[in-house]
DNA sequence: TATGAATGAGTCTTCATTCAT
DNA sequence: GATGAATGAAGACTCATTCAT
């Protein structure tokens, strides 16, 4: 039908909008395939096994997702910093939200979590890149003398984390995501002032 | 054999064994009723279903997490707060590794999942109660002058959110957690002074 | 329904029961279910894998033939001795037409062939076996002199191949085994007499 | 790209070479293509099926052993008579070793196996001419008196079948070809003076 | 009530064959 | 005629669940 190979993009896609609303395990090579409006043996034109289309899709809406985290950061120097860390916080937390359910859900399958996290640990990729872009924000603030004497890396993962619980609060109990990013300056103010006496 | 049913009380013990080593997903009914001695059939003689049993063990396991979680933690207005907070998050961070794997576990079984928030959103379970026991700890020190003005709910979340980013970077990057637990105290000093001008 | 597992020799019946008309690669496992009156699965509560089954009813099989061809074999010193060779050749050429075409069916499952062998290389399986059978009746009969001088394993070779070309022949050919079988007492005595001048 | 359809002839070739390693069940129409440089779809222009493909292919590496076969062979009355004998035995053995895989093959796919046979079974091919060729030498020789007076159908099943002994039992049992061909003299002098008192 | 054998739907994967370009 | 992507039937194997004993 389609003239030229983009069936393994269709493939990729339709299993990027299924890792969407299922966990991995749920979905199968038929939903795939029914799913991409193919046969069921397609997949298998342009992907050794199913865990090569899975750790494709994974990539594909994590690179996605990683796009959307870089755009429209605030530089260091400019505004306000304590509005910057609002967004960069925003950020983390759309993040977090948007790719934990999936990272968990590949939990249920080692072979395709290894995979998936060798292919990821490239500089330009996940971790190193998003804790990276924040570090090189809060240092950058740090040096211009808009932030105090602090351990950066420690710093990173209290922001980080405290996105990442936000998420999961959100995501396991169930409330929305709306009222969970309301909490967001609230947090970094705390973060800023600390609870110290 | 046995004549009064502890044989439900067996099968949970089984699975919850199973488990602690393995995720949700790779453990067979099969594989429950040898780990406990009995036969394929007898846990549908006091579960519904797999689910069920699953779900029952779950709770066991995380209720077992949640009473170490409380043992030995530091009272407000005794020692140096500092350390007291160090303790709090080392607790909270040994809770998190402890428990985060099994949950995303379960990430995989919607059905699973729903099921097990459901039993644990009472008051005396979970994310209430461990918060609980944190956000009180700093409404008293607090109270008593030992730290300073900030959003308790806030803070909970900063300090949760902290030690679940640590467990989750030992749990992937594949890093020792002892090494991870080396980082608390940092983190904990960042916290406490914030990281204002 | 049966009360005991004897579900296992059902199986291994279904299958050495299949494997008397078609080769191994044309028999599935459902086809194994269906012949032995059992469902689809069963098969995996007696057998770690089809291979697994396939050798148990192959290896059934040949053992069942090799008791056949044990059985009314001749001694050396009685009878005539022609007449005792026509016999050994008969049950040779029995053994190759029922066990050739099984075996042959083998050689396109290289993993089965393997297993096969390895379990039928003891000294009481096989060829061991029957050549021996063979060996040691010519050992025997040349040793008390109704015999000239010759070598013993060229003589097993020669009768054995003999048999098995006979066999050959019937079977591809589509010749019935009784015109075959009319032809050993001929090709006994050439091999007696030889072809020398 | 090729305006005319010596197609035909590159598909059997690269069939051929795929059928002197492997047997015909595991080779996939794919793998023929690929070996002839040409695409999947190909073989149907020119055959009705793969079995057809198949068919041709094991003709045409049957008739170029057949060949091989023939070469060199000695002519009677000329030279040492068992030393002429040897040399059709080695002969022999060589079709057996090179032929048997390839036939055994065969049988797990019964409708490749008897149009295979339906083909072969003309004057010119197969076991009549190779048998025909052994029994014309013995037959001349028998005639000017270099050998005795025997079944001459007989002793060509004798050799034949000896080799094809010889043949199965490195085969199977894993020995060289080369331990095989070695025992072919003393076989040979077996069948030459018999085994009679 | 406990047993554990039997069930069979469901999973991933392979591959001969077709057909639009 | 040649291409090679698409098809879909079929195969081996797993495992939650049932039920006769």
């Amino acid at each position: 039908m389609s003239p030229s190979p983009e069936l393994r993009e269709q493939l990729i896609d339709a299993a990027e909008r299924l890792l969407a609303e299922r966990q991995v395990s749920a979905i199968t090579t038929r939903d795939i395939a029914r799913a991409a409006g193919l046969s069921d043996g397609v997949l298998y034109n342009y992907f050794a096994n199913k865990a090569d289309l899975v750790v494709a899709a994974l990539l594909r809406r994590y690179e996605a997702q990683l796009l959307e985290f870089d755009a429209g950061l605030p530089a260091a120097g400019e505004g306000d910093v304590e509005d910057n860390l609002v967004a960069y916080s925003e950020a983390l937390f759309t993040l977090a939200a948007a790719t934990l359910p999936a990272v968990a859900g590949l939990m249920s399958e080692p072979e395709l979590m290894n995979r998936f996290l060798l292919e990821i640990h490239g500089p330009d990729y996940g971790i190193q890149r998003t804790f990276g872009r924040v570090g090189a924000y809060l240092t950058e603030e740090q040096r211009i003398g808009r932030l105090g004497e602090f351990d950066v890396a420690s710093a990173v993962i209290a922001f980080a984390g405290s996105m990442i619980a936000l998420g999961f609060q959100a995501g396991l109990g169930g409330g929305s995501l709306d009222a969970a990013r309301a909490q967001i300056p609230a947090i970094v103010r705390t973060l800023v002032t600390g609870i110290g006496a």
